[in-house]
RNA sequence: GCCCGAGUAGCUCAGGGGAUAGAGCAACCGCCUCCUAAGCGGUUGGCCGCAGGUUCGAGUCCUGCCUCGGGCACCA
């Protein structure tokens, strides 16, 4: 069944093509600002109004005369349509809701192969609770693409060959040996732990030759720094489905292949004793500068590393496409990686990459702290994962986040989370009460008796669902999930609301066909709700 | 200096060129002899940062400026 949103859409475009208007125009199709205006509303017939060299209110009375939609009905008014949807159709919406564990997903990414890179820190210390927002987004795009018919891969490229994982291991190899960390080295209470677990763990590493040991020290570091971050971002719900390590680029010639094509489409010069990277190239002028891949003393870059990694994913891998997911400080990169990506012969518009800005975090009334000093692991701890998820994807990607303590501690009113939790909890009481109160309640509802507002609001929210995912998904919008969960809840509240002031209304009344129609309803809101949740790595509640 | 993002109600933020700009919270006033009040209804609250421009129509697009955050490595 496809959605409210596209069906309309599908024959508001014939009926357009009907006019003979010579340009592709845009429907205009918008969910509706007032309910006065239905349900959705289109202002293509004032779009038309200059082509078709007529008045907006006569184009929109043809375009309503040649519209005849399962979905909804049509009114022209002052040049717009408004469209309605038909109760029927809702009912048919609310009976493939209540049937469908997933609702709402769709085949639209028809198998593409994405990978989805999430996060890849450098495995050198904890997370702070600015990579957790990269993460659970990340992490929440994932789930929508493969809601939506992708073939998504999630995962963290672990650097274990460059200057700072370098730097780290020559940190803790420094305790080993009972000594201060180089300068500007690492020098947490956790380097010292790694130090003392590999003393305990590598036995001889204290009297092997200095480069032997770094070498094994920094394996067994990295490696244990990436099981402390897999289990910090397990407590969030977030799962890798590929740890992809560095040096296994270079094992498999990659980095060093991307730069033998670079050379030869001349792209790559000497100078200073440094190979450097020229990344002009039409299209991606912002990424005008040079760039080192080799340094003087032949030791590759990180971004050597990085051409290669692009081999690895669309070559070697095979994937369609990546989306990255890096913190907004990394944005002066993106350009040259799309150059780069240019440059070695790949289609950059498969590379996809969504910035995610800063975390702050707002405690009590007055302070605000840098996120940056703060780690995931604490976070968690003092508020627990499904408000850090929710508060995290409250807020689109470019907007910086402001992360409410207070609220997403309190048991009230000001914390979102629960809001939608207990729509959830709700509905699944009304079942249970139901399942109680009405044992022999008839095998199909009639779901013509739903004709109350606030039943008809409900099963429009339903009916919201699937053009939500896709747009989010489309769009890579994670940020739309919250925002649908509280309208749907709203309206769910609402409906619950009309039966504490009159019983009849009530989802559970003595008539049992009555009950069995509300019931219906309420399973195929519970389950939209249940799905919206869990696109968001939110649990959701029976009982709260 | 250059690049990216943000600037919308007291606070935190949604707004895909279209009708009178929205939500949550906060403030104020109401609603439980209960299918869960972690809920519902109502009221108050806006030069959409500023100035131009494009358009029949701009919070939305363009230009300039202001403020805040971030970035401009042979770090990642």
């Amino acid at each position: 069944m496809r959605s409210a949103r596209a069906g309309i859409e599908a024959g508001l475009s014939g009926a357009v093509s009907a006019l003979n208007a010579d340009e592709k125009v845009d429907l205009e199709l918008r969910p509706s600002r007032e309910a006065r205006f239905g349900d959705y509303q289109s202002s293509v017939a004032l779009k038309l109004a200059r082509p078709l060299r007529r008045a907006p209110a006569q184009i929109a009375a043809d375009l309503m005369g040649r519209l005849d939609l399962e979905e909804a009905t049509v009114e022209a008014v002052s040049g717009y349509l408004n469209f309605r949807l038909r109760p029927r159709w809702l009912q048919e919406v609310v009976r493939q809701a209540a049937a469908d564990s997933n609702y709402g997903s769709s085949d639209v990414g028809c198998g593409q192969r994405v990978q989805v890179e999430i996060g890849s820190v450098n495995p050198t210390g904890p997370l702070h609770i600015g990579h957790g927002r990269s993460m659970i987004l990340g992490d929440t795009i994932g789930r929508l693409l493969a809601f939506t018919g992708h073939q998504v891969s999630r995962e963290y490229y672990v650097n274990d060959q460059n200057k700072q994982t370098r730097l780290f291991a020559a940190s803790v190899s420094a305790r080993l040996h009972g000594q201060e960390p180089p300068p500007g080295g690492y020098t947490g209470g956790y380097v010292t732990e790694l130090a003392e677990q590999a003393r305990a763990e590598l036995p001889g590493i204290g009297a092997m030759s200095e480069a032997e040991a770094e070498a094994r020290l920094r394996d067994f570091a990295i490696q244990r720094m990436v099981e402390l971050l897999d289990r910090s971002v397990s407590r969030v719900n977030v799962h890798y489905d590929e740890w992809y390590w560095e040096s296994e680029l270079w094992r498999r010639g990659l980095p060093q292949a991307a730069i033998e094509r670079l050379r030869a489409g001349g792209h790559l010069s000497e100078r200073e004793g440094a190979i450097w990277f020229s990344p002009a190239v039409p299209g991606w002028e912002e990424a005008d500068e040079d760039r080192v891949v080799i340094r003087t003393n032949g030791e590759p870059t990180y971004f050597a590393s990085d051409l290669g990694y692009l081999l690895s994913r669309f070559e070697d891998r095979g994937f369609q496409r990546v989306v990255e997911v890096w913190g907004a400080d990394h944005h002066g990169y993106v350009p040259r990686m799309k150059a780069a990506t240019a440059l070695l012969g790949l289609d950059p518009q498969n590379l996809q990459v969504v910035l995610v800005q800063m975390v702050n975090l707002k405690e009590g009334k007055m302070s605000k702290r840098q996120g940056r000093f703060v780690t995931l692991d604490e976070l968690v701890d003092r508020v627990g994962s499904d408000a850090v998820r929710y508060f995290y994807l409250l807020r689109s990607a470019d907007a910086m986040l402001e992360f409410d303590l207070e609220a997403a501690l309190s048991q009230g009113n000001e914390n979102p989370v629960y809001y939608a939790q207990y729509a959830h909890a709700r509905l699944f009481n009304v079942e249970r009460t139901a399942q109680r109160t009405h044992p022999d309640l008839p095998a199909e509802p009639d779901l013509a008796l739903l004709d109350k507002p606030w039943e008809l609001a409900v099963a429009k929210e339903i009916a919201r669902w699937p053009e939500t995912v896709e747009t989010a998904a489309r769009e890579l919008e994670p940020h739309r999930l919250p925002h649908y969960a509280q309208r749907l809840a709203d309206a769910v509240h609402g409906f619950y609301q009309a039966g504490n002031e009159l019983p009849d209304n009530r989802m559970v009344v003595p008539d049992p066909d009555m009950t069995r129609a509300r019931l219906e309803l309420c399973r195929a809101a519970r389950n939209s709700l249940r799905i919206a949740l869990d696109q968001m790595g939110v649990s959701a509640p029976e009982q709260m």
